[in-house]
DNA sequence: AAAGCGTTCAAGCATCTGATTGACTAACCG
DNA sequence: CGGTTAGTCAATCAGATGCTTGAACGCTTT
């Protein structure tokens, strides 16, 4: 048996190199899509062999399933915190700027975090390999949206204020990808919110 | 000099395999995006040999991108109409009804429409070789519906107005791109329309 | 009939794709 | 020290990619 606890100095290496193709993926995921991420590209940017994505992962798309996978769990976790810190009796606003944290954090940061939203972007057009595990969880954030949405937009039938928890999800989503979404990363997380927020809630509220 | 009234068979079957090369490409366009094109593919789905492609458009490359200008072409078209039909003192449901019409229509036509609208909403994504000459379109539309906004929106500033405009555009390329516009094809433009509208005229108003 | 022309076609090209192989290094262990 | 193992690497593979070529086809014109 291993003893993991001993650092075995090539285990380490290995471990490095695992953690830049991993990184790498992510970048170009984010950026191209996981049609456009050729091994190549990868093991250039990652500084890395060919042979080591077979040797790490088995294969690119195993690579890739992996990374999209880690992107879309890590962002499910970051809307499911700033969802639960929400009580059910919120204002449509409260909820908005909730749903819409995530992403304003990761325009605002910038770099592996916008990665990761680009990523979750994209599956929502081409959703990817074992997306029936993860279908589930968007379901439950979707739900969670819900139960503050019934509070607070009555007369409208739960079927269609789901529709809308989509289109807006939607939308966050399309500013992420499109063009646009470099002009947003200029902003502030305060801007981003004060703009962001009203056609949110917007959406979520129905016409005036 | 050539007689173009005379009907020169020749020519005409060369019409018809150009037409279907341009067919096809719409297709596959809509379906995988630009980079998803491949020519074998493209020259089996429309019956024709690899080299029609080179002789007829040059490259893959400008097939696609006439495609793409086509159906760029004619979307902006379907909504210019849409909007020139509406008065400048109109409600925002009305302008939200005539900016959503063409997407509506194509979703609840289906076919080549659909799919010229899909190749819209991947155009906003990756912009296609000389965009800049149509992007001043786009802004002439977001011009359009900034006149009407103007009027019915008070108190918040032209700039963030069109950002809400482009949020309302991205969110509606997004449902045709997405899994979901698969569900929403199997609605009638009634059912669409009540839909759509309250959430896209939500979000050009702001907060309720 | 014969030459001209627009079009189509099978075959082939160079390049890039993901993946595999076997040799090689270096760290670990007895 | 010798044997084992984890990891890296250059070389190579078969397949797919976009594109070109030269010949052939069939209609049009003279």
């Amino acid at each position: 048996m291993d003893s993991p606890d001993v650092t075995d100095q090539r285990r380490e290496t290995g471990l490095r190199t695992r953690t830049r193709l991993r990184d790498a993926a992510l970048d170009l995921l984010a950026e191209r899509g996981e049609d456009g991420v050729t091994l190549r590209e990868l093991t250039d940017a990652a500084g890395a062999n060919v042979s080591a994505v077979s040797y790490h992962f088995g294969s690119l798309k195993a690579l890739c399933d992996a990374a999209i996978e880690d992107a879309l769990e890590h962002y499910l976790d970051a809307q499911h915190e700033a969802l639960s810190e929400l009580g059910p009796e919120s204002t449509v606003e409260a909820l908005a700027a909730a749903f819409a944290s995530p992403m304003i954090r990761a325009l605002a940061t910038g770099g592996r975090d916008l990665a990761v939203m680009r990523i979750v972007a994209r599956a929502g057009i081409d959703p990817p390999g074992g997306w029936d595990r993860l279908a589930a969880r968007f379901d439950g954030v979707r739900a969670d949206v819900l139960t503050v949405l019934k509070a607070n937009v009555p007369g409208v039938k739960d079927q269609e204020l789901l529709f809308r928890t989509r289109c807006v999800a939607g939308m966050m989503n399309w500013l992420v990808l499109a063009p646009i979404g470099s002009e947003l990363r200029s902003k502030s997380e305060k801007q981003l919110e004060r703009l962001l927020v009203p056609v949110i809630a917007g959406a979520f509220s129905g016409a005036s």
